[in-house]
DNA sequence: TTTTGACTTGACAAATATTGGCAAATATAT
DNA sequence: ATATATTTGCCAATATTTGTCAAGTCAAAA
């Protein structure tokens, strides 16, 4: 199954569930998840936690990756969607990750 | 001046309010902002408010933008720093601000 | 149509995080 | 040393996020 990597964090887990055909009661089981808390952020109503991510993105094992990289760029794109500098502040961002990243010891 | 555009908000507030030898005590008044938190700011200890923001960078409105643009990417490279994926979720959330930007009502 | 099961919604208190600002400490300059 | 500027630690007030529950909708089955 790909995913287009720009979709939600909630539509990427919603189509993850309903492709294992389970419900938000059991996937709510397995992680110790209050269902009505998946659902919200199934719906993009609520953000997850990092420690729901974490769970979550084990539990969707093959698509781990996409799953964290769709919550960190939500939080992104929610943190400037209104600001008029939103691209320009991206582009700096982006430098100033790489620029810890590079001078991060191990 | 000329600004390099991935200094931290607090370097870029210093370094203005000291070119134009201002006291945190004058920009301050200026601004009914308290010496102590523009000290914190400055130190990049604490994060200005979109309000403080707003005050900050209509008063040094010479480099209005720059100001906005480095604590958009600070907030930004923050909330992502400790993330393997950060770079990746960044280019993401870059297409994401775009669909956002592209259909929003004027 | 009544019932059943899955999901959604709204409201709320508790837990967390952020903020402003005072008082004391430290630094800088005269 | 004195005076002035800045920094620091602390805390109460405020704001935001979180988990949970009860009630709601909706669709399909009986």
């Amino acid at each position: 199954m790909k995913i287009a990597v720009s979709k939600t964090i909630g539509i990427i887990l919603r189509e993850l569930r309903e492709a294992k055909g389970l419900l938000l009661r059991e996937v709510g089981a397995k992680l110790s998840l209050d269902p009505t808390i998946l659902s919200k952020i199934e719906r993009d109503e609520r953000m997850p936690t990092k420690e729901q991510v974490k769970a979550l993105s084990d539990f969707y094992k093959e698509q781990k990756n996409d799953v964290i990289i769709a919550w960190l760029s939500d939080k992104l794109a929610y943190e400037v969607q209104d600001e008029d500098l939103a691209l320009e502040a991206m582009k700096v961002a982006e430098e100033k990750v790489k620029y810890i990243t590079k001078n991060k010891k191990k």
